[in-house]
DNA sequence: AATCTTGTTATTGTATACGAATGGGTTGAG
DNA sequence: CTCAACCCATTCGTATACAATAACAAGATT
């Protein structure tokens, strides 16, 4: 993806996962033109796809509105999340490299440190985009082309709703042991131990998000 | 996705599937607007939707080329489809409605038809096409959103080795009573029963394509 | 009063023009 | 003769202009 385009598709999934647009909102490609800074053009590729990712709707000749996810459509996508991550991870176990776990580790304790100052002063983004790395980086290690394919369209709608919860230090410290579990089981090369441990956060992670209260002061503050 | 944008869509993946490019071919943009008759904007879009469905590579200021798999990126496919499908067939059991059935009947049947009066001048296109449809009939039945963006990013990229292997009649039989036993299980609601029934057939099929002679007189004819 | 129709406007879809980057071929030196 | 550097042609990325479509509103008709 080249460049007036990536720009253009990080303006705008930035923009949704900020709150700038709510979900449903419409999204007018000659206002985006001059919130990005780029021509249509460009903009017009990142609609496309961030639609293919689950984050806006396209519809022919009326254009892209914010995606809306239901309940049940949400559960459903946990369940694909957990699938294929869970198998990304029992794929990782077994192809890993050195550089990998490297990889794995840094995103870890870059979790880490944002969850030791925990204050008011804490980017809740922050902490998402650490979590986001640790799971791209297993999804890397896993080596498999149409995992990667197939993972890209689940992973990112999720951040959607996650953007107005809060979580508790507590949450997020079990968060980082459940990655450090996965790491660990990634590491000594048990691709069952690494599937399971996958699972298990992941089903976590969708439990703590749907009773997390929504804080509702941070919406169109 | 708007008319000359699909035409563009449809006529370079069909163009890939009947191999007038093969893997590795670069697939220049101003080439395709003659061969489409479209400008070069729907090319673009369409050639960014066949990446993000594994059929072709694009890559920065180059171009795109038609995708080419290894043996173990592809088994890594099957794998992924296995699971995906699997999970499509189980919900279709508890969610499919009547019009569900009634669509993956037509689409059996539909292929029945075709095997039916099996011969030199059969259409293997054809078949391709009624087997394509029943599995994008369970897909729907699942109604799920997520499983539906991840399952379309797997779905197609076989569809490009297919294109040169000649299956027996006693292989598209055996294939349609599979889809039967599927159907048969959506039908009656039992989800293991779909999922254990799909992946089966699945993993037969990643076999027999595995296994099955390439027509080398086919290619580049 | 409600609804259908029609015209206008806003917005998307498509084509094309222009600038930038890449790759290959040629030319020159070592 | 080989290798490297440079230049040119080709192709891609982006911007913009033009065409088509759909949403909206106002007015007429039932």
């Amino acid at each position: 993806m080249s460049d007036a385009s990536r720009r253009a598709y990080l303006t705008i999934r930035q923009s949704i996962l900020v709150g700038d647009f709510s979900t449903g909102d419409r999204l007018v490609e000659s206002e985006l033109v001059s919130i990005c800074g780029v021509s249509r053009t460009p903009i017009r590729e990142a609609l496309r796809r961030l639609a293919s990712e689950g984050m806006v709707n396209i519809t022919r000749n009326s254009g892209a509105t914010v995606a809306t996810w239901s309940e049940q459509e949400f559960a459903d996508l946990y369940d694909v999340r957990t699938h294929l991550e869970g198998m990304a991870a029992s794929l990782a176990a077994t192809r890993r490299t050195d550089e990998d776990l490297e990889l794995l580790e840094s995103a870890a304790h870059a979790m880490a440190e944002h969850i030791a100052d925990f204050g008011v002063h804490t980017d809740p983004n922050a902490i998402s985009r650490t979590n986001r790395d640790f799971h791209g980086a297993v999804l890397k290690a896993a080596r498999s082309r149409a995992l990667s394919l197939a993972a890209a369209q689940v992973m990112d709608a999720p951040l959607m709703l996650r953007t107005f919860r809060r979580y508790t230090q507590e949450q997020l410290s079990h968060s980082l042991a459940q990655h450090r579990e996965i790491l660990e089981a990634i590491r000594v090369g048990d691709p069952e131990w690494a599937n399971a441990a996958m699972i298990g956060h992941i089903r976590r992670g969708y439990q703590v998000l749907v009773q997390a209260p929504v804080v509702l002061s941070e919406i169109k503050k």
